[in-house]
DNA sequence: CTGAAAGCGCTTACAG
DNA sequence: CTGAAAGCGCTTACAG
């Protein structure tokens, strides 16, 4: 393999333990001791095998971070975050795409005591409360943007029915009048789209409106048009949309657009998720902005915390921020013109 | 910790060796002893600890993929294709990201010996060939997307010169003549900016026609739209614009259209990644398909191949292919007023 | 302040 | 076909 502690020992005539006392920095060194020691491993090159120290320490510095595809301008957006913040404890971070499916997600969560990584941080879409409250598993566990009531497990997330009531609010206040809703699911055990469409109903109910709800299968831009398309085909079209994500609304204004549609003057569109795609499109688009930095380090602060053991408490909700970020798909500045 | 094969072997009243046999599906087991085993096995719930595996056979289980930024949309695709390829082998994937900045694409390459991946499927941007061929470390490694000459690691990339080309063409077969190139670059060591110039240039040469070219530092939707802002603002603006990459072209349009501009009457423009945003923007945008799964599936097997060490062959240069892909922002289609 | 020894859990020659 | 033993490289009580 490569060289190892005895090597450097014997180079160096001191012991293995001196040797990985001065590697691992502990105080009671005698100075020439150590002068001898770091002469030696420089001299070698020495790099510690990982794989042993795991074995002795039963930890391996990584951790998983499982969402549902990486290629989502949102999760890749949220991975970068979640990369940076774990660096800051020096670990490193595994990635893994369920795809949203059950199947997945539950072999991940089973997975997870190979031993390969100290926690996992997991964006659940298909696996429900009560599958994930009766893991035996103890490995650390942190959720990670969708909620799941009674927290089987430490959870971070934005307030999804506020910010979906603020955004509907914003439609509102511009005056708008049939706002409908583009991304209700059917009942999954634990999305965010009840949340959102909890938020909507709110603001419009205590504004006496009507709602419209629409429902997709998955959060894309093709789901978001053809969603817009329907929408746009039934006898009274929307002057207002409210979609559940950015990706959504990015796919239903090429679909307002294509058809001719202003927008926002015939229709405007907000989304959630503030990915960078909605700040360059034409009209840019209006979104709620969740502080992914924040949701990125508190779930890996909450998984260091879990993984140190240093708390024995009951799993917790915690809730990051975010803004209402008014764009031209809602605000209009002269470039929403299709071409009808 | 938890069930070792020892607690196993106790259980099923066998040697630790032949559970060993039994876990790793060794033939010559017999049945009795294997159903004695398998008993055991599912009772204690044993889950091989990977640590221990791996510091026995010298291996990990797992590559690591560094890149400039997962959150850039190409590499984010590309990320989703590598795990996926990389899946098929058993492998987990670390991703780790360079920001495409020297000192940390040097601190990859070096902590790669640290014995925690197999091998590294590097995306480099500052790293230089030299540098690179002059590594002392004989970690398993494949270069992915860049161009690096004299390879000194195996290498997967598109024709860049050819793809340029292309595209190139493809705006002179329209009826173009002002073409602009944007998105060159300082000399870095290995980037691929001049390749994709090169190929610009030849096609102008092959007709004749003037060059125009307008650098950037980041290939970012920022730098595109700030470059076209000069690009318009320059006495005899192009009537068409080669984008070195897709990010560049939709920050591109957006500036054009925001400045009034039809595209693509007014300005035509390319792109090159095939990124999904580009196929839902309003113009979409005309681009090269680089085969990202081909990409990633080669530069997966080829590291196979190194890190198996079936192979004692030279580094090579190897080819993925690619598609131009014509759409709105070249040909039209009547959603592309801007609102002049 | 430093050393000799045990042991983390696994796999692998080596016997039988 | 199965077992006893060594050893991968490290850290950690335990002595001195």
């Amino acid at each position: 393999m490569g060289t190892s502690l005895r090597d450097v020992a014997r180079l160096a005539g001191v012991s293995v333990k001196t040797v990985s006392n001065v590697v691992n920095g502990y105080a009671h060194v005698s100075p020439a001791t150590r002068a001898k020691v770091e002469g030696a491993l420089s001299q070698l090159d020495y790099r510690p095998n990982l794989s042993a120290r795991n074995l002795r320490q039963g930890r391996t510095g990584m951790i998983a971070l499982a969402l549902p595809e990486l290629d989502a301008p949102y999760f890749a957006e949220l991975s970068r975050c979640v990369i940076d913040a774990a660096a800051e404890h020096r670990w490193l971070v595994i990635i893994e795409q369920t795809g949203g499916a059950l199947e997945r997600e539950r072999r991940i969560l089973d997975g997870v005591r190979d031993h390969h990584v100290d926690g996992l941080i997991l964006s659940p879409v298909a696996v429900g409360a009560e599958e994930l409250a009766a893991r035996t598993d103890d490995t650390a566990l942190v959720l990670l943007g969708e909620r799941i009531y009674d927290g089987p497990a430490d959870h971070v997330a934005i307030d999804n029915v506020r910010a979906a009531h603020d955004v509907t609010e914003h439609l509102i206040g511009l005056g708008r009048r049939r706002i409908a809703a583009l991304g209700a699911q059917d009942d999954t055990a634990s999305g965010t789209a009840p949340l959102r469409l909890a938020g909507y109903r709110e603001a419009l109910a205590a504004h006496g409106l009507p709602e419209t709800v629409v429902k997709v299968d998955r959060y894309q831009r093709a789901e978001g048009a053809a969603a817009m398309a329907r929408l746009l085909a039934s006898p009274e079209p929307p002057d207002a949309v409210f979609c559940f994500n950015d990706l959504l609304a990015l796919g239903a204004m090429r679909t307002a657009l294509a058809a001719g549609l202003r927008v926002p003057e015939d229709v405007a569109l907000a989304g959630l998720d503030d990915i960078e795609d909605g700040r360059y499109s034409t009209p840019t688009l209006t979104t709620i902005a969740p502080d992914k930095n924040q949701l990125a380090r508190i779930a890996v602060d909450l998984l260091k915390q879990r993984i140190d053991g240093h708390t024995a408490r009951p799993p917790q909700e915690f809730m990051a921020g975010y803004d209402l970020i008014v764009r031209e798909s809602t605000m209009g500045g002269g470039l929403s013109r299709g071409a009808g």
